[in-house]
RNA sequence: GCAGCAGUAGCUCAGUUGGUUAGAGCACUAGUUUGUGGAACUAGGGGUCGGUGGUUCGAAUCCACCCUGCUGUACCA
């Protein structure tokens, strides 16, 4: 792939990492800018941690403790390990613990940032990625749980999307407790498998469920995942249960409950939703979209849920003295946008300004005037940048989408009358100075 | 991690029984137009054919290993 010499620096970027462009981010700091509206709405603070914490502040809740550091960067400071975070959940039961005497409670944040990853990306999915958070601390209220559905969904539909192209799923820890009990199961690594097996049910169905849930499966590229070794009986036991349209346990009979008051039906009761496997202790939920989603060759991806949470009972208690329990819900902004680009078109303003064409070096200052003028007036513009002929400058403008070129030489200057030329039509107009800005704006 | 497929110019790709200085389209640069973009025409630059080693008189082409990418799968706190 890379062509350089060792001696010359690549070009290539990290595994995961990717540049991103304008008009994704414009897309992005809209969606944002919804979200800030919607968190100041709803009455939560804003809050900034930082990208590293000590290993040990996040890592202390890795469900695989023999190997800590897997799955984030990680390095070595004088003598402490740092690590960039993976997600902002950590951070905040982290700055919870440490602040709790001084922090309302319950405490109410969100916040954005960047999160970082150390594993394999897939389609739309990166080892960088930003993330928007947002959490009730110090609850036990279900009310927060069912709030943080509503008010998800509020900003996918104020960032475009219709309620027929997304749904909230929810479901509960109990749910999937109370089935072990029925299946007499206490083995936790077995528990484990059958919850990963559950997990996959709406990416690969029943049939390929059922054999994880027994003695394996065999994905279409010939790799073999092994089940969890359960009893056919047991294997119909959690069917049976996990096909059951409405939900029997008391925190989400609640939940639904309060969806009604809100009158908020954008969701549904789905035993299959599991979630991050250990730390979560009660109501469950994910965001889904229900619509395909394509990479840039125009093939239909895998492409998930853009974001879940639930409550997490104990994660603060792991730091120490204090007691919160919390829930939370997290988006993977990029992700987002990445599908939501292919539903619509934002048609949201990039830079793309007026070009003064500079027809001699020594005019320059007629140009700074003219600038001024256009700028004054709300209008982006600029004295073309590079060096060239009339022709490049012309060039230029095209290739950035300028809707207008200035044109103002001797002659011009002379009569005191710049010409405007529109870029789309081609049709040029002269026009007095005063004049300028307005005529300007009649085109763009 | 495991598996399938792929890697030839900036981009999309052509290039089979292994044989001279490796091609096209688009893009780029210059010109046809000494002050005019998007079209056309002319000319030009750009590649140790992902890397290393091997087989051979000779390798983009065959073999081995490695690297990278895509997709699936595992893991995803």
């Amino acid at each position: 792939m890379t062509k350089e010499n060792n001696s010359k620096p690549s070009k290539e970027l990290p595994l995961g990492f990717v540049d991103r462009q304008e008009k994704e981010l414009l897309v992005r700091d809209f969606i944002i800018s919804n979200i800030k509206e919607i968190m100041i709405k709803y009455g939560f603070k804003y809050l900034e941690t930082p990208s590293f914490e000590f290993s040990d502040s996040i890592g202390k809740f890795l469900p695989d403790k023999e190997r800590p550091d897997k799955g984030v960067f990680s390095f070595k400071d004088e003598n402490k390990w740092l690590s960039l975070r993976y997600d902002l959940t950590a951070p905040l039961a982290r700055y919870v613990a440490k602040n709790y005497l001084e922090i309302p409670k319950p405490f109410k944040r969100y916040q954005l940032g960047t999160v970082w990853r150390n594993e394999k990306p897939g389609p739309g999915r990166y080892r960088e990625f930003l993330q928007f958070d947002a959490d009730f601390v110090g609850t036990n209220n279900l009310r927060a749980d069912a709030e943080l559905c509503i008010m998800i969904s509020e900003i996918l539909e104020r960032s475009g999307l219709s309620k027929s192209e997304y749904i909230i799923k929810i479901s509960s820890r109990k749910v999937t407790e109370n089935l072990f009990k029925k299946i007499n199961l206490n083995d936790s690594k077995q528990k484990l498998t059958i919850l990963r097996a559950l997990d996959k049910l709406d990416r690969l169905g029943w049939e390929s469920v059922k054999q994880l849930l027994g003695d394996g499966r065999k994905d279409k590229s010939g790799d073999y995942t092994e089940g969890a070794k359960l009893g056919s009986q047991n294997i119909e036991i959690i069917e049976t249960e996990l096909k059951k349209k409405s939900p029997e346990t008391e925190d989400l009979l609640e939940v639904l409950n309060i969806f009604n008051d809100y009158k908020f039906t954008n969701y549904e009761f789905d035993p299959s939703v599991i979630r991050g496997l250990e730390y979560y202790t009660g109501v469950i939920f994910e965001v889904n979209l229900k619509f395909d989603v394509k990479n840039d060759k125009g093939k239909t991806i895998q492409f998930g849920s853009i974001g879940g949470g639930g409550r997490y009972d104990n994660l603060v208690k792991s730091f120490g003295n204090f007691d919160a329990p919390a829930t939370g819900i997290s988006i993977g902004l990029d992700r987002l946008v990445y599908a939501l680009m292919q539903k619509k078109d934002f048609n949201l303003k990039e830079s793309k300004p007026v070009i003064i064409c500079v027809f001699d070096k020594n005019l320059i200052k007629e140009y700074i005037n003219l600038q001024k003028i256009i700028r004054n007036a709300g209008i982006s513009t600029e004295i073309y940048p590079g060096e060239g002929k009339l022709k490049k400058q012309m060039e230029y403008a095209n290739k950035i989408k300028s809707p207008a070129v200035i044109l103002y030489g001797e002659d011009e200057i002379k009569s005191g009358t710049p010409i405007i030329r529109d870029l789309v039509s081609g049709i040029e107009k002269s026009v007095e100075i005063k004049e300028l800005a307005s005529e300007i704006k009649k085109i763009i």
